[in-house]
DNA sequence: CAGAATTGTAAGATTAATGTAAGCTAAATC
DNA sequence: GATTTAGCTTACATTAATCTTACAATTCTG
C-alpha cells in the first residue's frame, strides 16, 4: 500500500484531505509544519508527498531543498497562488506535479494515481521471462533465442506471456480465450488456432520447434 | 563533471574563482571578454556560466541575449551595483540567478550547487544525450548526426527526450502523452501522432531514418 | 501590434493487426 | 478403413490505430 504524506497547516483541510485519501486506499500521515518537516519525511520515508507551499513559517522551497538533498521522493506541491508557479518551477523534478487550492477532488485522486504509477510502477513490473532458453522481452515485446530475435504483436505477447506463466501444464483453450478477449461475447475458438499458427511461424523463423504442443481435446502446453 | 565557464574581467578575481571552483570540483573554463565571448560560450558548451555584468567594453546584457539565441545554459550574473538588478530581471531566464560582489564563497558555491542541481535535475540528464550516433543537446534544442544539426522546437525535443530515456523498450502512447501534457483533460491522441510525424520529417532531414518505429497497439520504440 | 513560428484540430487516407470463412489434416473412435 | 471432429492453414475481409495534410489557433518576437 503507498504511503502518502499531507504537509498541511490548516487543521480542517488537513483532516478532510487524511479521510479522503484514506478512503481511496492510501496510508496517509498529515501533519502540519511546527516540527521539523524535512526531518520528518525523511524518516517516514512517504511514497509521495503533498506539499502545502503556503506554510506560514518555513516556505516549501526550504522544505523541499532539504528533503531533495536526501531523497527523490515524488512531491506534489498545493499552491493557492498561481503566480507561485515561477518559484516552483525551479525546483520541480521530473516526478514533481503541483495542483492549485481549492482542489477538484477527482483531479487530485487522479494526479495522485498517476505519479505512483509512474514512479513506481516499472520497478516490480517484471521484464523478461526464460523457459527452455527462450527469454520473452514483455517491454520489448519480443522473444530471443540462440541470439535470434523476432518482434511480436500486442496478442502475440499476450498469448505467450498466459503459456510462458501456465508452463509444464495443459492450459485449455477456453481459458486462453477469456484471457485474451476478457470473456467478450465473440471467443471465436478458430481465431485462437489462427494466432497459434502464426505464433508458431514465428517460432520457427528463429528456429524454436515444436515448442508449443497440442493436446488435443485438452489445449496446448508448452 | 560540470564545466562553469567564468567571465571576469579583473584578473585577479577571475584566477581566484577558478581555482576555487576546480577544488571544489568543477572544470572550469575563465576569460576575460577580450575575443568574443557568446561565440567563446556557444563553442565550450558549459553546464553553468558565471558572468560578470560590468565588464568595461560590452555590457552583460548583450552577451546574454547573443548567448540566449543559441543556448539555454543558465547563467550567473555577477553584480557589483545592487540597482543593476532592474535590467537583469528582463533577461533572467528560469535557471539564472544573480549574485553581488564581493561573493560571500559558501552562498556562491551554494548558489552554483544549487543551479546545477536544478537545471540537470539530480538524474542522469545530462547536456548531451546520445544514443545511436544522435545526439540530443537539450540546452540548445537540437539533435545532430554525423555533423548535420538541426533545431527543434519545445515540444519535439521534449518528446524525444522521453523516447531518449526511455530507449530499448516499447513506451506506450498514453505515457508520452502524460509527460507531455501533465494530466490535462486535453490529451489528444491525434496531437502526438501529429508530433511524431514532424520529428520524423526533421530526423529525415539529417539523415536519419526508421529512428522511431511504431509498433501498432503499443506505442513507439527507438 | 504585425508577422513568424509553433502547436493544436479535424477529416480523410493508409495499413498493420486481427478476425473470418472455407477447405484441409489427422487423431481418435468406431 | 471409414467416419468424425478438433484443430490447422490459407487467403481474404474488416477494423481500428496511426499517419498525413491542410488549416486554425495560439504563442513568441521584434
Amino acid at each position: 500500500m503507498f504511503k502518502i504524506m499531507i504537509i498541511e497547516d490548516d487543521k480542517e483541510i488537513r483532516g478532510e484531505l487524511k479521510i479522503l485519501l484514506q478512503n481511496s486506499g492510501y496510508e496517509v500521515k498529515a501533519i502540519s509544519e511546527f516540527e521539523n518537516v524535512s526531518d520528518k519525511i525523511l524518516e517516514e520515508e512517504p511514497h509521495l508527498v503533498l506539499l502545502d507551499i503556503n506554510l506560514p513559517n518555513k516556505n516549501g522551497y526550504e522544505i523541499c531543498s532539504k528533503v531533495r538533498a536526501k531523497s527523490k521522493v515524488p512531491i506534489i506541491f498545493v499552491t493557492s497562488r498561481a503566480n507561485s508557479m515561477d518559484e516552483l518551477k525551479g525546483i520541480m523534478l521530473g516526478g514533481d506535479d503541483y495542483i492549485e487550492k481549492p482542489y477538484n477532488v477527482p483531479i487530485l485522486l487522479a494526479r495522485i494515481q498517476n505519479i505512483l504509477n509512474r514512479t513506481y510502477s516499472n520497478e516490480e513490473k517484471e521484464r523478461k521471462i526464460e523457459y527452455k532458453g527462450i527469454v520473452l522481452d514483455v517491454l520489448k515485446s519480443t522473444i530471443k533465442y540462440q541470439e535470434k530475435e523476432i518482434e511480436l504483436t500486442k496478442t502475440e505477447i499476450k498469448t505467450l506471456y498466459y503459456l510462458f506463466t501456465n508452463r509444464d501444464k495443459i492450459i485449455p483453450r477456453p481459458d486462453i480465450i477469456d484471457y485474451l478477449w476478457d470473456n467478450e461475447v465473440y471467443a471465436d475458438d478458430n481465431s485462437l488456432s489462427v494466432i497459434i499458427t502464426r505464433l508458431r511461424e514465428k517460432l520457427k523463423e528463429i528456429g524454436i520447434e515444436n515448442f508449443i504442443e497440442t493436446k488435443r481435446g485438452q489445449g496446448y502446453k508448452i
